[in-house]
DNA sequence: AACATGTTTCAATAAAACCTGAAAGTTTCG
DNA sequence: CGAAACTTTCAGGTTTTATTGAAACATGTT
């Protein structure tokens, strides 16, 4: 295979999987983009790259630099910004799952402990809730406790365990 | 707080949190909906609690059912068909996983191995493209397994093995 | 067969999400 | 200051996705 089809390739499929982590198409693309780059990008060698505008380059960078995952680099010399990406697939998936938690976890868990407060007014109906939150939220809290090791966990520490675990 | 306003604040949360996991909203709100009701629902009602029309109604029971996390029941001596939802918290997040580890995870693994035989023609680039597929594709294979092992595990074994991995 | 009861499909419509490009804003430097 | 270089914003246009409602389809029942 070809490394122009390849990148193509790669650069697509990377579009549909952040898709489906709550990135965007274009912000999954971008970045995409940079984990491959060997140097950092200005906003005009995205645009040209992915033919996008210059203002959907620049929101999509700015919401990629929201989650944590892509930075501003300077060039000496240069009055350009340049754009790079974290690398590293461990911190990446750790910044991903640092932001969901907050974005998706933390208000669900939010709403559980409110509706939680329902008054048992001895009705099926409301027995039957009182159950069913209280067993969401126990499990949202496990869910987020296990997030929190995974986002505090080095590396190392936390595949060896898991190892483990899988044997 | 009152049931019905809890109820009511559920099911639209509920609706947030399924469109992050991959469902749309309304057959998330349909599937809150199902989880705490104390029976089976028709379709009539259902379209009559989240006021949405019966196509509508339809599509979103039938994608619930193909996502296997609602179930039809019929009730002797009816014509209707009642619609109930897995209630089990942990079962349900079983079987998302499984939906997603199938929709999502191994579309990518697929791509990341076809694209990991990009011929290595010497340049910069082909290197770093090498180098970040094979991390991605690693990380990607590992993630897999810890899927496949959630997938799997029973409850137990499963919540005592993160208990000890948490201390 | 005609009717009653319920389900599914699908073309049309509505709503939401996304993208563009030009104008306005900012920073730097002679 | 004023112009050049670069970035950000946002109203309007496009695309995608979700929803409606009515017609077609099933499946009994009399």
């Amino acid at each position: 295979m070809k490394y122009t089809e390849a990148k193509e390739e790669l650069i697509q499929a990377w579009g549909n999987l952040g898709y489906s982590w709550g990135l965007n198409k274009t912000m999954a693309q971008i970045h995409a983009l940079l984990m491959i780059s060997t140097k950092p990008l200005s906003t005009e060698e995205i645009m040209q790259e992915l033919a996008i505008s210059r203002g959907n380059a620049n929101m999509n960078i700015r919401a990629l630099l929201d989650w944590g995952i892509v930075s501003r680099v300077s060039i000496p010399g240069e009055r350009k910004e340049y754009f790079k990406s974290e690398k590293d697939t461990w911190s990446l998936a750790r910044q991903v799952a640092r932001e969901r938690r907050k974005r998706e976890l933390e208000p669900i868990l939010k709403i559980l402990r409110e509706v939680s407060e329902v008054s048992n007014d001895g009705t099926d109906e409301t027995k039957e809730f009182r159950k069913v939150v209280k067993d969401l939220k126990n499990f949202a809290e496990k869910s987020d406790n296990l997030l929190e090791t995974f986002i505090k966990a080095e590396e190392s520490w936390f595949w060896n365990s898991i190892i483990k675990l899988l044997k």
